[in-house]
DNA sequence: CTGTACTGC
DNA sequence: GCAGTACAG
């Protein structure tokens, strides 16, 4: 092909490859904003932000789109991960499920999911990936390393598994609510992985709730392991978890609202049938 | 739903 | 590493 020829054929055609392509990926950009954050035109229930968040133990809080997790690098996981769940969120949607990635938001690094590989551990979320199904952005956010910790598969799938569905059907009747979920870490765990994963010996879930003006919550505390029992046995206050893991919840609220929350947790409020 | 493992590229 | 598929609780 000559000189000549080459400017007159391949230099257009390159220039309609190029436009079409620009065009592609400004199509595809829209498309990704166009994406909820949060439900369009929907006001959040509860401040997830600021107001509710629990304190930190370790003084490194991360702010995710779909969640808000506070990282114990010691342990190699969140001792927290808070978020609202909507029920409008509470969709079905058929995503394949991505590999984990390491959370960039950590400034300390957080963990690789090999640790877990071959450990005889699950990879157990914290925020449910079932819980963040209304679009593939907080669906994918869930596969961070920070949002996951080392379950037992028996545990995960098992009562553990019925808690979180019970949370689903609780924001589904109680129109959302604010959950906050984490592993008990203490100083002398099990460590799985290169890095020395912590595998907790205890799991806690706090769902939170505002009705007709009235503040609401239930607190659950599992050890590790398989269960066929009732949820309600498992049942405990809000308080004896701040103890068990040094961190405070709702301190934000005012105090009397806090000191009602926290004594003991409200079943009346919660079906658990 | 919660997950894992294996095959083949 | 990714896709597809199979399987377990």
């Amino acid at each position: 092909m000559s000189k000549v020829s080459m400017r007159k054929f391949l230099y257009p055609l390159l220039l309609v490859l190029v436009t079409i392509g620009l065009l592609y990926v400004e199509k595809y950009v829209d498309h990704k904003q166009n994406e909820p954050n949060l439900i369009e035109g929907e006001k959040p229930k509860f401040d997830t932000k600021t107001e509710l968040l629990p304190t930190s133990t370790t003084g490194s809080i991360i702010h995710h789109n779909y969640y808000s997790l506070s990282y114990a690098e010691d342990h190699e996981q969140a001792e927290w991960v808070a978020y609202e769940l909507n029920k409008e969120q509470l969709v079905n949607n058929d995503f394949k499920r991505p590999y984990f990635e390491i959370d960039l938001a950590v400034p300390t690094g957080a963990a690789h999911w090999r640790n877990y590989k071959k450990s005889g551990y699950d990879r157990g979320h914290l925020c449910p990936a079932a819980d963040r199904e209304f679009s593939r952005e907080a669906y994918e956010e869930t596969f961070l390393t920070s949002n996951i910790s080392p379950q037992l598969n028996a545990f995960n799938a098992g009562i553990w598994n019925r808690l979180e569905q019970k949370v689903r059907y609780w924001a589904k009747s109680y129109d959302g609510v604010y959950v906050i979920t984490g592993g008990v870490l203490e100083n002398d765990l099990e460590q799985i992985g290169t890095e020395g994963v912590s595998v907790p010996r205890e799991f806690y879930k706090i769902l939170y709730d505002v009705r007709n003006g009235e503040h609401t919550a239930i607190a659950f505390l599992f050890p590790h392991q398989a269960s066929n029992e009732g949820l309600y046995t498992f049942v405990t206050s809000i308080d004896h978890i701040e103890r068990r893991t040094g961190i405070d919840f709702f301190s934000t609220l005012p105090d009397t609202i806090e000191n009602e929350l926290e004594k003991s947790s409200d079943l009346k409020k919660w079906s658990l049938k």
